[in-house]
Order: C-alpha cells, then sequence, then structure tokens
DNA sequence: CGTCTTTGACCAGCGC
DNA sequence: GCGCTGGTCAAAGACG
C-alpha cells in the first residue's frame, strides 16, 4: 500500500488510525501509545479552541473511534502504517509549548538526521506537515467520511481546502509562538523581580550583622580595650565576610579544615581526658579519628569542622559564633521501618545508649566516608511512636559528598547557620528563631520546629504528619511550631524522600536568605531530580510541589515519571536512590547498656 | 584478615 | 559530693 495514493480511505479510515494508537502487540506500539496519549489530549482542547474547527478537529474524532471495525491483519499492518503517518502529521495540532520555538529547531535538526526513519521514530515537528502533505490526507476526511485520495475529481479542491489548512495553522502556530514569546518574557522578569529582592536581602542580612559587629565594638572599647583602629576593621570585616566564608565552607561539603581544626583550641573536656585514654584502638580507623578528630572527640557536643581560621586572635566573637554552630543540629523526624535512613553518607556505629524518657535506644553514628570526619548523627525512634525515626546530625563533612548525600549534609550547616544566624541565647533570639523558621521551611509539607532554648540549638521538622495531634501538643512549649501548609501525607510515600525534601527546603530558603549558596547546592539539587534555583523563586511553588507530591498516593510512580522528564530517562540513579533510602541492611537490635 | 557491630565501662556536665 | 545523664571509647565478637 503506498502512501498516500494507494491508500483505500474508507470511511471508517479514520478508526483505524486509533485502532493503531491502541495497539499493545508490539513493543513500539506502547511507546507509540504513550506518545499519543500524551500529546492528544491537550490538542484536542487547542483544536476546540482553533477558529477553524472542521479543518483540525478532524484528529480528535479519530480518538472516538473503536476498534471493532477491523478484523484483518493486513488492516492492522495498515491501521500501524497510518498511525506512524498521523504521527506524523499531529504537530500541527500539537500542544501549546511554552519553548516551541527551541523544541521546534531541535526536532527539525532531528527530522533531518532520520529523515527515512520517520514512521519508526513517530517523530513529530511542524515541518512534517509540510514535508508529507500525503499523510495528512490520511486524518482529513473524518467529517465526511469519504474517500480522499482515490477521488481524483476532487483533488484540486482538496489541495485547496489543504493548503487553507495549512495557512490557518501556519498562523496558529505563529499566534502560539508570540504567545509563548510574552510568556517567557513574563517568566524573566518574574526571575529577575526575584533576584532583585534576593539581593536586597542579602544586603540587609549583611548590614545588620555590620551594625551588631559594631555595637559589639562600641562596647568593647567603652570598657576601656587596647583595641586598635586596625584591629577593629578586622573585626568589622570578619562579619563582613561572613557570607563569603560560609559559602567556602558549603562549597567544598564542609571545606578542608584539616589545618584549622588542628588549631582549634579545644572547647571540650576530651584534652583532660586523652592521657587517661592512651591506650591506643586496633583499629586503624579509630586512630585515624583521633588523630584528626580529637580535638573535639570526647566533648559533650559533636564536633563540627565550621572552624574559622584561627589566624587573628582577636575574633573572640566569631570564635563564639562557630562554638555555638558546632553545637548546632538539624534533626529530622520521618516514618521509616527501616533502623536507619540511608542519606547517602557511610556511617560507623560507634555507641548506644539508653536515652531517658524513651524504652528505644539511641545510637550514635560518625561519618565513615573519610578519615576524621567529624559529622556524627543519632537515630532513634520516637517513644510515642516507633515508626518514627528520629535521625539528628551535626557538624560539615570535610570531604566530598555523593550527590544523594551532598543536600542532607550542606543543609545540615546551612540549617545551622540559618539558625544561629539570630543572636539566640536571649529572648529575642527566640523570636528571630520564629522567624527564622518563617524563612526557613515555608515550603515544608509538615512542621517545623526550632528549639532555641535546648542545649543546643535545634531544627527539626517533622515529616511525620502524626496522625495523633496529642503528639503535636506534648512538645515542649519551648519549641515553636510552625504550621504550614499541612496536606495529609501518604502513607505510601517513601519516608526516605523526605528529608530530601526537608532537604530542598532547606535549600531553597538558604539560599533566600542568602546566608549560604554554593555552585555545589545547586549540583546536589539537580542529583536529587530538584529544578534549578530559578525555576523555584517562589517559594510556595514549591510548597504546591511538595504538597502535591505527598498527597499523591501514586508518589513513586509520579516521582519517577517526573524524574524520567527530567533527565531523559537517565534518572535511574537517583530513582532508586530515592526508593532504596530507607533500606538498610544493617541491624540493631535494642540492647541496652 | 579486615571491617563492622555490640556492649560494658569511662568520663564530663549538671542538678540537687 | 553524689547521682544521673549524655556521649564516647574500646575490647570482644560477628561477619563477609
Amino acid at each position: 500500500m503506498a502512501q498516500g495514493s494507494g491508500l483505500s480511505i474508507d470511511p471508517p479510515s479514520s478508526h483505524l488510525l486509533f485502532t493503531c494508537s491502541l495497539s499493545s502487540d508490539h513493543p513500539q506500539d506502547l511507546s507509540l501509545r504513550h506518545r499519543h496519549k500524551l500529546r492528544l489530549e491537550p490538542s484536542i482542547q487547542q483544536l476546540m479552541d482553533c477558529p477553524k474547527g472542521p479543518s483540525t478537529i478532524q484528529f480528535p474524532v479519530n480518538l472516538n473511534c473503536t476498534t471493532a471495525d477491523h478484523d484483518h491483519d493486513q488492516d492492522q499492518e495498515r491501521d500501524e502504517d497510518r498511525c506512524f503517518k498521523s504521527d506524523e502529521k499531529r504537530p500541527v495540532i500539537d500542544e501549546m509549548d511554552f519553548f516551541a520555538s527551541k523544541k521546534d529547531d531541535e526536532d527539525h535538526d532531528h527530522i533531518a538526521e532520520t529523515d527515512g526513519d520517520d514512521q519508526k521514530d513517530g517523530l513529530c515537528g511542524p515541518q512534517h506537515f509540510n514535508v508529507n502533505t500525503g499523510l495528512h490526507l490520511l486524518t482529513t476526511n473524518t467529517s465526511s467520511d469519504q474517500s480522499i485520495v482515490d477521488d481524483g475529481v476532487s483533488s484540486s479542491s482538496e489541495e485547496r481546502r489543504v493548503k487553507s489548512e495549512l495557512a490557518v495553522l501556519h498562523a496558529e502556530l505563529e499566534r502560539m509562538n508570540s504567545e509563548n514569546q510574552r510568556l517567557r518574557d513574563m517568566v524573566d522578569e518574574v526571575t529577575n523581580n526575584y533576584n532583585n529582592l534576593q539581593m536586597h536581602l542579602v544586603t540587609f542580612m549583611q548590614q545588620q550583622q555590620q551594625q551588631k559587629a559594631d555595637d559589639n565594638e562600641v562596647e568593647a572599647d567603652d570598657d576601656g580595650g587596647n583595641n586598635s583602629k586596625g584591629e577593629k576593621f578586622v573585626r568589622q570585616n570578619s562579619m563582613r565576610n561572613t557570607v563569603p566564608r560560609q559559602f567556602i565552607d558549603l562549597a567544598v561539603g564542609g571545606g578542608s579544615n584539616d589545618e584549622t581544626t588542628d588549631q582549634e583550641p579545644s572547647l571540650s573536656s576530651s584534652e583532660g581526658r586523652d592521657p587517661s585514654h592512651s591506650r591506643m584502638s586496633k583499629q586503624k580507623q579509630d586512630d585515624l579519628y583521633r588523630e584528626t578528630d580529637s580535638p573535639n572527640h570526647g566533648s559533650p557536643h559533636w564536633g563540627g569542622s565550621n572552624k574559622v581560621s584561627r589566624l587573628n586572635p582577636s575574633k573572640e566573637v566569631d570564635q563564639a559564633t562557630e562554638a555555638t554552630i558546632r553545637k548546632a543540629r538539624v534533626s529530622v523526624r520521618a516514618r521509616s521501618e527501616a533502623p536507619m535512613i540511608t542519606d547517602g553518607c557511610q556511617w560507623r556505629k560507634y555507641g548506644q545508649k539508653m536515652a531517658k524518657g524513651n524504652p528505644c535506644p539511641r545510637a550514635y553514628y560518625r561519618c565513615t566516608m573519610a578519615a576524621g570526619c567529624p559529622v556524627r548523627k543519632q537515630v532513634q525512634r520516637c517513644a510515642e511512636d516507633r515508626t518514627i525515626l528520629i535521625t539528628t546530625y551535626e557538624g560539615n563533612h570535610n570531604h566530598p559528598l555523593p550527590p544523594a548525600a551532598m543536600a542532607m549534609a550542606s543543609t545540615t550547616s546551612s540549617a545551622a547557620r540559618m539558625l544561629l544566624s539570630g543572636s539566640m541565647p536571649s529572648a529575642d533570639g527566640i523570636i528571630n528563631s520564629n522567624l527564622l523558621a518563617r524563612t526557613l521551611l515555608p515550603c515544608s509539607s509538615s512542621m517545623a520546629t526550632i528549639s532555641a532554648s535546648a542545649p543546643f540549638p535545634t531544627v527539626t521538622l517533622d515529616l511525620t504528619q502524626s496522625p495523633n495531634p496529642l503528639q503535636q501538643l506534648q512538645r515542649p512549649q519551648n519549641q515553636f511550631q510552625l504550621p504550614f501548609a499541612n496536606p495529609q501525607q501518604s502513607p505510601n510515600s517513601p519516608a526516605a524522600l523526605l528529608p530530601q525534601i526537608f532537604t530542598q527546603a532547606l535549600y531553597n530558603q538558604s539560599k533566600f536568605s542568602g546566608l549560604q549558596m554554593s555552585s555545589h547546592d545547586t549540583d546536589a539539587n539537580q542529583a536529587l531530580g530538584f529544578p534549578p534555583m530559578h525555576n523555584q523563586a517562589q517559594p510556595g511553588t514549591m510548597a504546591d510541589t511538595v504538597n502535591a507530591l505527598t498527597s499523591d498516593p501514586n508518589f513513586t510512580a509520579a516521582l519517577a515519571a517526573a524524574l524520567s522528564s527530567m533527565f531523559g530517562g537517565t534518572s535511574h540513579a537517583n530513582n532508586s536512590t530515592n526508593n532504596n533510602a530507607n533500606v538498610t541492611t544493617s541491624t540493631s537490635n535494642n540492647n541496652s547498656n
């Protein structure tokens, strides 16, 4: 059967097309079917809106046909053939694409490359319409159910009709392109506005910090201190440089802090303890830990890597800040049956204790991805609900991280620094914390809690959406609960994803606050499948996304589809990581000591 | 044999 | 000073 000429377009010809699209006998038909399904539906709406209905409504009419009219294999083969052809023609009425110009270019290139394989590929593009008008005839005959190709008498009139259709469709295409351009301009404008706002916010926060520094300097000078002007200048600069320094810290996953760590004056009690612990471990790894982590190990707080260069001994303010930062923690509450949520890092369990008020033991882990990495985490099940796993992180990694781990790790330090960006110990620190929380996690799908009066400043995100309201009421009163949008989280939502959502939330806000930013953040976001920053400028957008995701019972499938669309089928690694994130082979018993 | 987990012991901080 | 608690150490055992 020859294209265009030999086709016997009997009245149900249009039905044939739909039969083809539903065929599932061949794998390639499945792809075709998906393609049709995905792209035809919006087309229908466009066709409805098209001023010249009859010429363009033909395609959706095909969708209403059934498969019952075709009994012969030959017909089916013909159907498939026509299906491809219809696919080629379909782009004429394809869905609106905000970035159509680029896409069209790409399609055009692709067409040029695979000119002879169009039928196999089912390629689409406006150019196809021009290339193969004979195919177009296949689907232009639905209104009258008359054969077009075999009608030699009416061929000239058909040509004219086709040309007029073509003109109309071209006009429609141009209109859509212009509208696309207009929308893109609007997006650009919004993005620019957002960037400007962000810049202003950063500037404002820096000015606030500088003001604080100035106030401290005035107090110091009033005390009769011998601070020289030069030293004051250094201090002011140190405050001014806070943001860049934080930037560097995060940029390297905690930064190479070995030298600064070694020079860190011990704030812990471990120094007096180390001699008594001179018994050398048999484990090389532990030796390494001791070598590189001894300034912090054994301290009542977990070690942190956010150490400032001690080149200038006058930076007491920075030292105090950094010491507090080391104590800051980020806690994530998520439902998980697994003993530990996999966050992309390798951890070694170094202890387990029974904590007061909780029958479940608390496990202590340290990062083993690099010798001397000071990052630690605690894992404990919630006493009220054993299905809730509470994971608390502290410290910054001193080594490069895999993409899956980078987000969480950087978020820990980001959250810690953000938490401490206010004056925590004072009453107004609570206010600052509250404000911080509001700006920190407006896009959270759950409950964000900031504890400013706890022994260690802690950012807690309750991602469990506890079904028991009493649990919320039982929280300590010194913690702030910030109810955001709280869609009922699907019980099927993989708990392992929640920290990453949390991570993204923190990321967005840390970027929004301008306190921490690095190119690695963007990389991590992208590695996790999150869109680049400029696409999520508005927190509400992210909130909507998270809400939609977490409320979707088919969340995993939807996520996989979304990732596939983002990465063009290369998202398997991330997807599998996400889905398996809470699968851990390690076991932990409940033995207490 | 190397790595990891378990678990009793040790230590420091804190409150009384 | 004493006891409680949280955090850590390190020997011993398990595991691959």
